[in-house]
DNA sequence: ACGATATAATGGACTCCGTCAACCATTTCA
DNA sequence: TGAAATGGTTGACGGAGTCCATTATATCGT
């Protein structure tokens, strides 16, 4: 139990973080958007066949202001709003190419805030606050989300698809080719999916897709693991584990004596969470043509 | 220098605790006052002689709007205004009971949300993450704030006088005689003032007073520390030590060869600074006339 | 196959927090 | 004593966000 103190330094903690966050949102309000507007394009831009709806339920918005703000978006010429044939209803909704500077505006205008907040710190001190922000969000989340791990359905396929591709061209700077090899393989994994031999796991979050793993039959006796992701939010909070020993699990209780991965060297994380499964590297391939300097990975594990 | 990684920590950190704030606002709105609401009565019962100048000046309102809040207020019976005998334009604004009950609610609802969110953590966890959160709140005002000591003015007797009653009220449950006690002291001690004996230094945090402390002799070679006051957020961030050691280098400067000072038992943090400065505690006396159980200390310290 | 129901999106009317500007009454300063 | 400054009030307005009704399409049950 808290005491009254306590919960007094809690509460000057959040004048003092409010007043910061605020900084930041005028900072964003400064460019003429308003911060529900930032988060519907910022929404619209990590959401592949995005349609007005999806905006409604992701982000609590009202109907009609959605409407409207779209309306507005597409005037401006940062949205395309494109008929879907299946369902004459709906109206996906995607970015333009000037839709997307301007997200990146907003993004880099906020990072440059949190920058020159955190440049007044001693680079010691840097750390120590990066550090203890990372714990208080780890502890928080781990108590507070709803976390489920379930198999896939056909929803899940675009999802896997996109984020793959998002993430790892965000964070690793991964593309051109790289994009429609991951449509390709994904496409070819589902095709082919059979439920005795391969599994196709998703974490949620919140009833929110938030992860993956997945076991591709290659031969009766080998294993290779694919679709291995996280969303950063759900990283160093042991989930990765989770994923990968529930689909060892599966390969074990399958009866493979081998699975392989393969994976970039850029990946620092996810490789410890390999080596505290077992994984070992066996070999590196130069794959320049996803990216400067790309190198690919395989690593093995023995389930004998 | 932060990597764009951390940078994102930082961001989801934003998002995780931009939420939780959410969700304590959202329940003070339920109560039907708005957020601005909430701080305007706040404000108002933390200052004496309130005005509505001072109030928009401290919370950066807009005039008409904060008379429209005022007039709200005032037909809601939560506060009174009289006006002033000195000069006809200015009306003092008071928390009326009912008024000192709705904010006494409002502050209870947010602890407890606030309770009620941690307490889904683990002992040791709420533990840790309020020394995080002290951690971050210390390391990032520091970075930030303006930090000013300088002799006091006319101005400041009110803040002393209210300050220190409210906070030892508050945080020490004093009251009754107490109360008329700092009143008596502080005022006697600013007639009998003389700069060549006696000195009453503010310590100014961004241009707001945010602690004090005086010197007053007592005979030639004998000074009494007195009104010696952190606001919370102040405190555990050298500035303690800071104005003590001022006070003391006072002392020495105009020939005391002894100081003391008298505080009660309860004042776990204050003692530390006076241990760190070398007193020692010389007497204990019963003092339950200011409260129950409340224990008067004297401490001294020799110059020679 | 067809009416009943659900869903996607939109438009009109409205609420309410907060702002801008003009306005009085009083005080202060030159 | 007149001009400027200060404390406060009132009127008109803007703009984010909400509520409700409407249209068009899709789906479900029988």
């Amino acid at each position: 139990m808290f005491s009254a103190d306590q919960i007094a330094d809690i509460q000057g903690f959040n004048k003092v973080y409010q007043s910061l966050l605020k900084q930041i949102d005028s900072a964003i309000l400064e460019t003429g958007y308003t911060l529900t507007e930032k988060d519907v394009l910022l929404e619209i831009s990590k959401t592949e066949r995005c349609t007005a709806n999806i905006l409604i339920q992701q982000l609590n918005i009202d109907r009609s202001y959605m409407s409207r703000m779209i309306a507005k978006f597409e005037k401006h010429g940062l949205i395309e709003k494109t008929q879907s044939h299946t369902d004459s209803r709906i109206r996906y909704v995607r970015l333009t190419e000037l839709g997307r500077k301007e997200i990146n505006r907003l993004n880099d205008i906020q990072s440059d805030h949190i920058s020159s907040i955190f440049n007044k710190l001693s680079e010691e001190d840097q750390q120590i606050v990066w550090q203890s922000m990372v714990l208080i969000r780890n502890k928080l989340s781990d108590a507070n989300d709803v976390i489920t791990i379930r198999p896939f359905t056909q929803s899940d396929i675009e999802y896997v698809i996109s984020r793959h591709k998002t993430l790892y061209y965000a964070e690793r700077h991964l593309s051109g080719t790289f994009s429609t090899y991951v449509d390709e393989i994904v496409y070819r994994f589902v095709d082919k999916f059979n439920a005795q031999t391969d599994c196709l796991k998703i974490l949620e979050c919140n009833g929110v897709p938030a992860g993956s793993i997945a076991i591709a039959k290659v031969d009766p006796k080998t294993a290779q693991l694919r679709f291995f992701m996280l969303e950063p939010e759900m990283r160093q909070r042991g989930y990765g584990n989770r994923l990968m020993a529930m689909a060892l699990d599966f390969c074990r209780e399958k009866g493979y004596e081998k699975v392989f991965l393969l994976t970039i060297t850029a990946q620092v994380i996810a490789r410890h969470v390999y080596e505290t499964h077992g994984f070992y590297k066996v070999a590196s391939y130069d794959k320049s043509e996803w990216g400067d300097g790309v190198i690919e990975e395989r690593w093995e594990l023995s389930l004998l």
